[in-house]
RNA sequence: GGGACUUUAGCUCAGUUGGUUUAGAGCGCAUGCUUGACAGGCAUGAGGUCAGCAGUUCGAUUCUGCUAAGUCCCA
């Protein structure tokens, strides 16, 4: 069989998905074994796969494919979120371009579009997974609009309002006008921005005098019903009692006095628009302000402004400084810089407005949600991530839930003609309802369902159980088996938006955390450490880079310098080392298939020695790979694999049984490398799936059904610390050889001759090892250094090669003379710690065991050194 | 303004209840290799007053306080 040099990932890695499909490896049905679960975090339905998913969805299946390894029912469910501001935002504008304007459909008609726009465009995202290997159980993939998911979603909102948790309110909202909808708090984003600040004149009503106001926005004024200022400033007690006009519209309005203001900042007189800022509005409610609403939905204003009726607010902007100063009311324009919010969906500034919005309350489903991450029965990875939990937890404010949206899930209130509501699943319930509470004269058309929709969030809160249809039916089978569930894997940006409402949604409705573990992943930055966006086109598309490195290089790109809660700073050479690696092991694979076998040659001892240590070797390193997954180090656990593979398996192992060029090799040396290749690529194959199952493939001759998909992950087992010490010893002769013949020019084909003092460490138990990986003839044991011979020292111990070359004896004594040097400064450090009575008192006795162990290691190497110059 | 986190080799990070050779890894770097698995490689090596200052301790990268720089969240 000939196997090329190089690696080509492109040829396997399609082949082997499709192969696990159709063997249904990714399909999960309770059953006796114990289950393991994850839910995806839902990509929104109108997303691409960017650098982030690719991140988080490798952890998620490392996880899920290491669980299913051993031996547990593995289910990982995936699926998006149907995003009702961006994919309406893209149906409008879809619409736009076939001339249809939102406005002349019906709510039916446009659901259509959507539907049809979901359906042809969305979830492209699930399809660029399957190339990253997920192996999500594609079968129960779940959109948050699906029947029973929208149906849950409706349950829960007509639950809770029987609880009490969910009420109508008047709200200063986030506006966004481009969407038409209020976002959350969490869903606006502060930038700061070049500004200025408009420094205007309120003249004194019946006086000539005058106020000075300063503002940002000089368009709010037709909004202002007063002006503020603070009660100990003097520059304005005199106008105490008095009222102001506010320029252009000649509104009087009157000056209050309120500690808010700060004195220092512009004028010291702060003109107060309750409709159309949070603090004002606040002000406005304390001392009873009128409040006028200036504004149209979509950002123009309306006839209560009284000027500029229709124009946009920063058309408006421009043109009232106009007319201020024709009005003599503009005093001066200063540079500003200030923070101003941005819809996170949209980009547009955001505009406070007033309007009537669903609440959820929080405080009561937060307490517990708080308790469970405080006890741990949740564990958040890192840690430190429940400081902030906390805080918010502690600080949490009502959720507003409506969106004035059409694509979700309508609100099911139903409005009675006088104003009533009553709460429904459908509208032939909600008239019963109405019926038995206001009268049996109300009939069908009466009833006027609430224009709005659910946030997405109110439906994301609940996935965990709603992909198992645990809302609507409780005890079915498949809740009652997978959930909780046990590991979330997010970023910690939307700790506030799901998770923390996800903890509170599993309480409330299963009693029962929504899962044990989260893992929050760093976020992916490019390399100057700016987040990935499309805006700054500064991400690389995720599909050429599995092109060009194979979906294996990319997971290791990810995961390698990816620790938990750490920022990624991304680089495409992450990928090359991770393309790197799996041509190092297909090398390794070449290496191995390439050997003859020969059953009736011995096994060499250097081979079965190399056997022995390499077994040690292999389950004290799966020890620690064990301990990195337990406790979510999957960045350690891959590196962990990475060297075992690279440093101990091919270039010591390998090198150490490998026969002579041409040679064959002995049955029972082949039959241990090809088991030990076989565990090592089980515990590899979490991190890259397709090189593993290729290998494993191409290793031996397998019977159906033997993948390595579902084989038994290896545990470790019990192993001889002794004799890894041993191999360190000899790796260091070994080493110390090699630097000696690359000093010599002694090419490594030239096989020498070395020789050991007797005593000490003379005897090791490697010395075949030693004597084939440095191409020695003979280990001679002697009692005295023979001449012309160069000597080097490992531990206390003196080797002698000899050398017919001239020997550069300054150039030896030099570095013996360095050796001694720091041999003595460690040694002296050493002393002066055992000197100290109080060390040796308090500190423990194996501390001071060590210390002791220390000193005669280092007294025993000065000894031979010092010896080693005087015969010199 | 309030809060959280971070600061260890050129870069990205480990460093486990203070004591595991006067600190480790990967990448990068330097030097030498037309090696018979692999140049997407092999071998060898250089690199750090653990941000600064003070304290607790027999002993501090590790604990405490202050200072400086940075990141994020909230107002």
């Amino acid at each position: 069989m000939e196997i090329p040099s190089k690696y080509n990932p492109a040829k396997t890695e399609d082949k082997w998905y499709a192969y696990w499909m159709e063997k249904k490896y990714f399909h999960s049905e309770p059953d006796e074994r114990e289950p393991f679960t994850i839910v995806i975090p839902p990509p929104n339905v109108t997303g691409v796969l960017h650098m982030g998913h690719m991140l988080n969805n490798t952890l998620q299946d490392v996880l899920i494919r290491r669980a299913r390894m051993q031996g547990k029912n593995a289910c990982w469910v995936p699926g998006t979120d149907h995003a009702s501001i961006a994919t309406e935002a893209k149906v409008v504008g879809k619409l736009r371009e076939e001339g249809i304007d939102k406005a002349d459909i019906s709510r039916e008609e446009f659901l259509k579009h959507a539907w049809e726009w979901k359906e042809k465009h969305g979830g492209i995202i699930l399809e660029q997974l399957k190339k990253l290997g997920a192996s999500c159980d594609w079968d129960r993939t779940a959109f948050t609009m699906d029947e029973s998911l929208y149906e849950s979603v409706i349950d829960v909102f007509i639950d809770l309002y029987n609880k009490g948790l969910i009420y109508r309110g008047v709200r200063m909202v986030n506006w966004d006008p481009k969407a038409q909808t209020a976002v959350s708090d969490e869903e606006v984003i502060h930038k700061e921005l070049q500004s200025k600040l408009y420094y205007l004149k309120y003249q004194v009503e019946g006086e000539d005098d005058f106020i000075p106001i300063a503002t940002t926005r000089p368009e709010t004024i037709l909004g202002d019903t007063a002006v503020c200022v603070h009660p100990q400033d003097e520059r304005f007690t005199r106008f105490r009692g008095k009222r102001v006009v506010v320029p252009l519209v000649d509104r009087p309005v009157p000056i209050i006095r309120d500690e808010y203001v700060d004195r220092e900042f512009g004028t010291g007189a702060l003109k107060i628009t309750p409709a159309h800022d949070i603090h004002d509005y606040e002000l406005g409610l304390k001392h009873k302000l009128d409040s006028i609403d200036i504004f149209n939905d979509d950002g123009t204003l309306c006839e209560k402004a009284e000027l500029y009726i229709g124009k946009d607010r920063f058309e408006v902007r421009e043109e009232i400084v106009a007319d201020l100063e024709k009005a003599a009311a503009l005093v001066k324009i200063e540079d500003y810089i200030n923070k101003v919010g941005f819809s996170e969906r949209t980009d547009v500034v955001i505009e406070p407005k007033l309007s009537q919005q669903w609440f959820l309350k929080m405080s009561e489903l937060a307490k517990p949600a708080l308790e469970v991450v405080e006890k741990d029965s949740i564990r958040f990875h890192p840690k430190k991530f429940k400081n902030t939990y906390r805080h918010w937890m502690e600080n949490v404010r009502d959720w507003n839930i409506s969106r004035q949206l059409w694509w979700g899930q309508r609100i099911p209130v139903y409005y009675l003609p006088d104003g009533e509501f009553v709460v429904a699943k459908d509208k032939d319930q909600a008239l019963e309802k109405a019926r038995s509470k206001f009268g049996d004269h109300l009939r069908y058309q009466d009833l006027k369902q609430d224009e709005d929709v659910l946030d997405t969030w109110f439906s994301s809160w609940l996935w965990p159980i709603s992909v198992f249809d645990g809302i609507r039916h409780p005890d079915n089978k498949d809740i009652r088996y997978y959930y909780p569930t046990n590991d979330l894997v997010t970023g910690p940006d939307i700790i506030f938006f799901w998770v923390a409402r996800m903890i509170m949604a599993g309480l409330e409705y299963r009693k029962e955390v929504p899962f044990k573990n989260v893992y929050f992943t760093g976020i992916v930055r490019d390399k100057i450490g700016r987040k990935m966006s499309k805006t700054l086109g500064n991400s690389p598309d995720p599909i050429e880079l599995m092109e060009q490195y194979g979906a294996d290089g990319v997971r290791i790109g990810m995961l390698l310098t990816a620790p938990a809660g750490n920022d990624l700073p991304f680089d495409p050479a992450l990928c090359e080392q991770g393309r790197n690696f799996s041509n190092k092991i297909w090398n390794a694979l070449r290496l191995v298939k390439g050997w003859q076998v020969d059953d009736s040659i011995p096994q060499p001892q250097s081979s079965k020695l190399g056997i022995d240590w390499f077994e040690a070797r292999f389950n004290k390193t799966l020890a620690e790979i064990e301990k990195n997954f337990d406790s979510y180090r999957i960045s350690d656990a891959l590196m962990a694999t990475y060297k075992l593979i690279w440093d101990d398996f091919c270039s010591w192992y390998l090198e150490i049984i490998k026969p002579a060029y041409r040679q064959p090799i002995d049955a029972k040396t082949l039959e241990s490398t090809l088991a030990f290749f076989e565990k090592l690529m089980k515990i590899l194959h979490p991190f890259i799936p397709f090189i593993t199952e290729e290998i494993w493939h191409l290793l031996r001759d397998r019977t159906a059904d033997d993948d390595i998909i579902v084989s038994e992950m290896p545990v470790a087992s019990p192993f001889d610390e002794k004799i890894i010490t041993a191999f360190e010893r000899a790796e260091n002769i070994i080493i110390a050889i090699r630097n000696v013949r690359k000093d010599k020019n002694i090419p490594q084909k030239e096989s020498i001759r070395m020789m050991v003092k007797e005593g000490g460490t003379a005897e090791c138990i490697f010395n075949p090892v030693i004597a084939k990986m440095g191409n020695i003839e003979s280990i001679e044991t002697v009692s005295e250094k023979p001449g012309s011979v160069l000597t080097f020292t490992v531990g206390a111990q003196e080797y002698f090669i000899p050398v017919t070359a001239n020997i550069d004896l300054e150039a030896e004594k030099a570095k013996l003379e360095e050796e001694l040097k720091y041999t003595r400064g460690f040694l002296a450090s050493v002393v002066k710690k055992l000197a100290n009575e109080r060390f040796v008192n308090n500190a423990p006795p194996a501390v001071v065991d060590k210390e002791r162990k220390k000193q005669a290691d280092a007294e025993a190497r000065i000894k031979v050194i010092e010896e080693q110059l005087k015969g010199m």
